[in-house]
DNA sequence: TATTGTTATACTCTATAACTATA
DNA sequence: TATAGTTATAGAGTATAACAATA
């Protein structure tokens, strides 16, 4: 591979490959606690708006609304997340936490950093800081939503 | 987002995010040649291994022998690839790319290279640079293929 | 009439395994 | 008996659209 009249590869392919094979790896890590990455980024966003509805989750990640009605479905099935009926708008459920769906969180962030430290570990500390230095350029310069996988795009 | 008691975004999840957001406007950008990013990468290497066989090719990519034979088959229909029986073992076919799909690959090389200026719109050419050298780093370090996107793999 | 959440259906994708032909 | 290629089938995932409850 790679002989002599192909140009090295380029960083969008680069980033391509790198992005499956990080995304692939962390489904790997996070497979015992029964959940995905979609779950995962869900769970993150509840911990930080407890009490938003379905509808505007669904909006925020770019996610069907009845794709969300079984992802959020699966969450409550495991006892990591629980609807409550707004009194205010009985069409709304607001999503929120379970204290396991807490502890959840709080594993999943130590798996985080693992596989953070696993990917990089052929990087110094300064140049993971570059790396994601420029990666956060690209995020903004692409009008990217920070925190916000694509993967969950399907509208 | 990302309020104070937030950590900023790591450099797996940028990767992750970028990588998803990379391959999905690669699609984008090939979709009006009538394929996908997996045919794309099948002629690119049928163009530097010239009569290769699927099975062999199935192996390098990751991709099962079954899955092959359906994008093999898409690739004969667009008039991109040819399938010729081996005359030293009949039970090999050996691909080629056709002249329209050495066109195609050469409008491929084209694309690539604006994708490559688009997505890397906000960096220096000494960032992008730099950004291809980490990225090489990592794919060596986790044992990647290079130039093979992890998409294929379903063994 | 509009909105939230839900359910039903149809469609796509693909992993598995059986099968053909060559060796 | 083993290998390359192919085909058939079944299951998973999901986009679309219809529906129920509430406003």
């Amino acid at each position: 591979m790679n002989s002599a009249k192909h140009r090295p590869t380029g960083a969008a392919f680069l980033l391509a490959q790198l992005g499956a094979h990080a995304a692939g790896r962390f489904a790997d890590r996070i497979g015992h606690l029964g959940i995905t990455p979609a779950h995962a980024g869900i769970l993150r966003f509840i911990a930080r708006m407890p009490g938003l509805n379905q509808q505007r989750l669904a909006k925020f990640l770019g996610v069907l609304p009845s794709r969300m009605v079984l992802l959020i479905d699966e969450l409550v099935d495991k006892g990591l997340v629980q609807r409550r009926r707004s009194t205010k708008d009985r069409r709304h459920s607001e999503l929120v936490l379970t204290k396991k769906g807490e502890r959840t969180l709080e594993r999943l962030s130590k798996i985080v950093v693992a596989h953070e430290a696993d990917l990089c570990g052929a990087l110094t500390r300064e140049e993971r800081d570059t790396l994601a230095r420029l990666g956060r350029k690209i995020v903004d310069h692409q009008g990217l939503t920070p925190d916000v996988h694509p993967g969950y795009r399907n509208l």
